[in-house]
DNA sequence: AATCATTTCCAAAGCGCTTTGGGTGGCGGT
DNA sequence: ACCGCCACCCAAAGCGCTTTGGAAATGATT
């Protein structure tokens, strides 16, 4: 069923069927009824192809997602950032098109979604510092929002992060206070933009205690279980192994949780750890008491949030590009306590 | 810049350039050669709603993403199930979009996607055993491929699923062989086809040695961590505590070990545990040695093979619906060992 | 030189929608 | 009776592409 038909079946003319469906004021309201009632009877959907080709919209999202090439890894925390963002685009009749893309292929992706008219607009994921996509689609003139921030990009553009940088520089103090002074930053791929933040406010934290700077203490990787056992085991077994963690991903911190309890050692009493929590769905931290101490802030938000902005962007291309910082929660739980006596400084 | 500016620019009309582009035989070489230099040189790309009009095809396939309303949680392994068939889509030129719905919106979503013209075919996810999409589909006429089956429905329809019968029938078989009797079944929502298959594997090992079903051994949940520590943890303090638990996923299966170390026992020792390893990217199952003895099934290498076969389907789309059964492997890794001699049967 | 098949190209229709630029009829005001 | 004004509706153009049904030019054949 197209409109020509749900018009002829009505007698009436194609323009009053548009018009009635869409809302536009000047049709009578018990047509405009009558135009409602046989659309749903006969299940009518305008095509949206013709429908993007007249009105110039395509009324999709694209989200190019990055996938590592070495591991094969695309990152967890994604589904619930999608699930977020899908909230919101479908609330507003959007539809969201994803494209997995390997390292690298990224501009060239932003490139086509965007010159076959696929997608009004753009969320880039996975920022690195220095990131080329920003400029390019500054000038391509696609209405975009960073999830994150691309901290040596001068130009303004839209942004929505975490204030990771505060995030664990909270929790690096919150170890200092508790008597911690062998820290481990198990941090992801430092490249990343958030990564490179989450070490500044590490950074930061022990050099205003005038705690040394530890190199060997100091990891990044892509973030899995793995990457935190074997990290943390070789850590372990040091002398000097630290007395504490702060660890970038729950995946991350299991690894770290079990190396800790392979070696017969019990965490928030010889060991203690601080993740950071993005609150995924399949992952939750514990309801009652959280199980982890974490830096915690849902990425399904950020998405919802990502996915508002671009929206206002799309409809308001003239206004200043919107910034939004979200502030993570340090939430106490059980994997930390005060620093083991015994740990010679 | 559009096909007509590329035609006047050449000199040409739209039917030469397109059909250049196009790669029809009726058009000169040299000038094939011309037109597609000047194509990329403009960064000409056909818009996709047009050629879309024009063709009736959308070259989109859509993932209607179910997410459980209660727990606000969408199922982990579709990041990497969506990264296989992403491959597969865009080796083809085709694109995917998403939707994430709440349980129950699905129909609705399916009938909207096509009804709109967006997309060319569909894969069905997390199937319930007496699944009324399928039908629906099959009436629809939209090309599908179920990921996963649906036991309860007759009529002929394209899936790929594991055997994850066989697979869980294997795995309790070892566990049996190993001495063990008192097995305990970690399920996901067996209202989930998947899931009822798996314990029909196990039911049926058991059976075949005589060993009695106890239900209070069985268990059926949405497959978080959090689940897998509370069962397991409430099983382990009974007097008659499972000496092996068999778990439907990587995630659960954390939980389940937490349990068992928290109360200082030993995985592989003293409590024999397997698990199904969907092979996700960011949860390996450790390279070498594996830690967990696991039914293994890449759930990537099934994105990939279901998009195969949807775009085949599309292709052909008189052919009688194919279907593939992956079987899992049956990895020994170091989570499952002889049942401890103290446990009475 | 005339005929015919090939090759190479083109004008125009059509895909299903929105939107522009009117038309028509009924009403109140003079 | 006439005018003007709404309220309501319509025909047709246009979005950017593919495809149909030729036409013109070229080369081969008689």
């Amino acid at each position: 069923m197209n409109l020509r038909e749900l018009a002829q079946n009505l007698g009436l003319s194609q323009t009053t069927v548009s018009r009635a469906l869409n809302g536009y004021p000047e049709v009578n309201e018990a047509t405009r009824a009558r135009v409602v009632q046989a659309a749903e009877q006969h299940n009518y959907r305008p095509n949206t192809r013709a429908k993007g080709l007249a009105t110039g919209r395509a009324m999709a999202i694209g989200h190019v997602i990055p996938m590592s090439k070495q591991h094969e890894m695309v990152n967890p925390v994604f589904g619930d950032f999608i699930a977020g963002a899908g909230e919101t685009y479908s609330r507003n009749g959007y539809d969201m098109v994803l494209s997995l893309v390997e390292d690298g292929q990224e501009e060239k992706t932003y490139r086509d979604l965007r010159g076959k008219g696929a997608v009004d607009g753009l969320i880039v994921h996975g920022p690195k510092s220095d990131d080329p996509r920003i400029a390019m689609l500054d000038e391509l003139g696609v209405p975009f929002v960073v999830h994150g921030r691309a901290s040596a990009i001068t130009l303004p553009y839209a942004w929505l992060d975490v204030n990771n940088r505060n995030a664990f520089q909270r929790a690096t103090d919150f170890l200092l206070d508790l008597g911690h002074r062998r820290i481990a930053l198990m941090n992801g791929l430092e490249e990343l933009d958030f990564a490179s933040r989450r070490r500044a406010g590490y950074h930061d934290a022990l050099q205003a205690r005038g705690v040394p700077l530890r190199p060997e203490f100091m990891h990044s990787e892509e973030m899995t279980e793995r990457y935190g056992y074997d990290t943390a085991r070789l850590l372990l077994a040091r002398d000097d192994a630290p007395t504490a963690f702060l660890v970038s991903s729950m995946i991350t911190v299991i690894g770290v949780r079990r190396a800790i309890e392979e070696r017969g050692l019990k965490m928030g009493r010889d060991v203690s750890v601080i993740t950071h929590d993005d609150e995924l769905s399949y992952f939750k931290n514990g309801q009652d008491a959280p199980i982890f101490t974490a830096t915690c802030s849902s990425v399904r938000e950020a998405g919802r949030q990502a996915a508002q902005i671009l929206l206002e962007r799309i409809a308001h291309p003239h206004l200043p590009p919107p910034n939004r910082l979200l502030e993570a929660q340090l939430v106490v739980g059980g994997s930390t306590g005060p620093a083991p006596i015994s740990a010679k400084d």
